[in-house]
DNA sequence: CCACGGAGTGACAGCGCTGTCATCGGTTAA
DNA sequence: TTAACCGATGACAGCGCTGTCACTCCGTGG
């Protein structure tokens, strides 16, 4: 079974034959486009008989139908533009699996762009995914410029940002509360007999997050009448090697701390790595705690007291919101997908 | 400047204002609509005047451009198809990020898919894909169902396929052997002296890389007059938990082990951490070797002998690759992105 | 026997943009 | 002076699909 390729078309791909449309696949199957149409979207009363005649010539030809035709036609795509800081970073893969995952079964496709932390890329970015007439827009942060805020606002569609609920988002926000989690760790070192605190972080210009959770950590040591002793910050993103060296600078300078908070996991597995290296016990020689929980951390010798992100629902947990209503709130709404202490035996 | 929405229109997202259209600005500019056009796409002769006009209305008006409609009248779209296996694994990670970073300067837009390993999943999704028109697609791998073949070749598009060059592909491979890298690998540990070799995987039905280098590995085995003494498998993806506890099992099971190969980094970074718990200095005791090179890996306590594998150039080569020459070889072309063995100090 | 309703189908007009060809002054070379 | 030419602009016809409305049958109930 051959397509006429009588008249001119453009639908010809640079280097191929002219793709199979609609109106062929009708032609052969002796009916209308939109029969064919209605029952490749399976919307409308058609009959059997006709049904199993046009999807027989469907499978003939390899018909696959054209989105960007049909996105055009009926104003609805079956694109969600997703904008992340990073890919280097696996928090950001999780969060991703999650929005994949939340949107297998729909059959809708993310569109990914990455700032790579820069609030002008993700300025572009979002102007460019949103060229895409996407049915939602997923985006990590708060950190926007105006121009991008304004853009969001305007598109009418649903926007998800992430990670956070610590400030007021457009439409939607899933993520935990940074600040409280910060908080919860102080705590709970405090209420573990811990006195002397020290911080090892990562740049925190890039890494919002990162600092309100510092802000609730030094809040929680404050109420109980501490301080940070000391703390050791590496002038670019988190790594294992990065804490690892931070860790070694930080109890040179500063001997006698009790417990080292770190910025997140990576910092932390790094913490570890010195300790072993140093032939350090943690938690006897000195407490180490994570943020994240990592695979990585639970691996290693001494599985990492840490507290648990869930990265993964994050991201489905804000698909689920934006498929189940296609509208915006009417007021901005926060979902708390929670965090949870993991005791390990580092502190 | 506002819009005059007195005619119908369709182009109202679900529930907002209507969009500002390439009509609108046309007409607020007193220009026709392809002026417009020809300004925001930079082609054909247009005065400074007109230009500065429109560009002002541009602005004013915050008009995006619809490239879901330019996409249909011109047939050119900027996107590209991606699809990949999983986000799990920081691999895949990498790669995706040599694709983001290739594709930014050109803007254009990569559309992701993840399999899952399944490759009845992968077939859905290159339906789902092309359906959207991408210049471009590039696919890790080359498990794909007759039917995944048949439309990739069909699509006329280029079609990358990475990870890998030792299969034939469809238009364009880029990867590395990783029969090689084993063979490189069981070379390199007999050259070192060792001789009674174990080797420690994961579940290989869905990591035939994984298992192209085991290959390799006893092959350079083979013609040493070698073999692999024995081996402990574990049945799912790959973790530093699994290498953990299948290091642990196949210590147990067969002592007097000289070394052991890993499936990769990640299981070998378990086994790292069985050494350091079960007080065994990795080398002296039992030699570790991994596979990819990952972070995680030189930062351990012990840096982790392994092969370093460009997976960020395999991501960025493609990409330029296939931007660089909008038409298919003639002849599939393999491009080898190489590997490089990390000594580390663990063998 | 006729009106009515619903199942099954199609004609037609766009969606918002771009390729193509035409138009229109004004400048340059002959 | 005239033809050729170029820069600047626009008219028009689609790209491949879907929303809308209209039409044709048929079976049913009054």
């Amino acid at each position: 079974m051959t397509i006429d390729s009588s008249q001119p078309r453009k639908n010809v791909p640079v280097g191929g034959r002219p793709a199979v449309t609609l109106a062929h696949v009708a032609k052969l199957a002796k009916v209308s486009e939109i029969t064919v149409s209605r029952i490749l979207r399976d919307v409308g009363p058609v009959s059997r008989s006709t049904r199993e005649r046009v999807l027989a010539v469907v499978e003939d030809t390899g018909y696959v139908p054209n989105r960007v035709a049909g996105t055009l036609a009926s104003a609805v795509s079956n694109l969600i533009g997703v904008i992340i800081p990073s890919l280097s970073n696996i928090v950001f893969a999780d969060v991703l699996r999650g929005i994949d995952a939340g949107l297998e079964p729909s059959g809708f496709r993310p569109v990914i762009g990455i700032t790579g932390y820069s609030s002008s890329v993700e300025e572009k970015l979002v102007g460019s995914l949103l060229a895409w007439k996407p049915a939602a827009m997923i985006i990590v942060g708060f950190d926007h410029t105006q121009a991008t805020r304004r853009r969001l606002e305007q598109s009418g569609i649903r926007i998800a940002e992430l990670m956070d609920i610590d400030s007021t988002p457009i439409d939607l926000a899933v993520g935990l509360s940074h600040r409280s989690a910060g908080y919860a760790t102080g705590r709970h070192l405090i209420e573990r007999g811990y006195r002397r605190f020290g911080y090892v972080g990562h740049d925190w210009e890039t890494d919002r997050r990162a600092r309100l959770r510092w802000e609730g950590l030094c809040q929680a040591l404050g109420e109980a009448g501490l301080t940070l002793v000391d703390q050791a910050l590496f002038d670019g993103q988190s790594s294992s090697q990065a804490g690892r060296a931070m860790l070694a600078a930080l109890l040179t300078r500063t001997p006698g701390l009790d417990v080292v908070v770190f910025s997140n996991d990576d910092m932390a597995a790094g913490g570890v790595f010195h300790c072993i290296a140093a032939m350090l016990t943690p938690k006897r020689d000195i407490a180490l705690f994570g943020f994240n929980g990592l695979d990585i951390g639970q691996a290693l010798p001494t599985p990492l007291s840490t507290i648990l992100s869930n990265r993964f629902s994050i991201g489905r947990v804000a698909v689920e919101q934006i498929l189940s209503k296609p509208i915006r709130n009417d007021v901005p709404n926060c979902i708390d997908t929670g965090f949870e202490i993991l005791e390990g035996e580092t502190a």
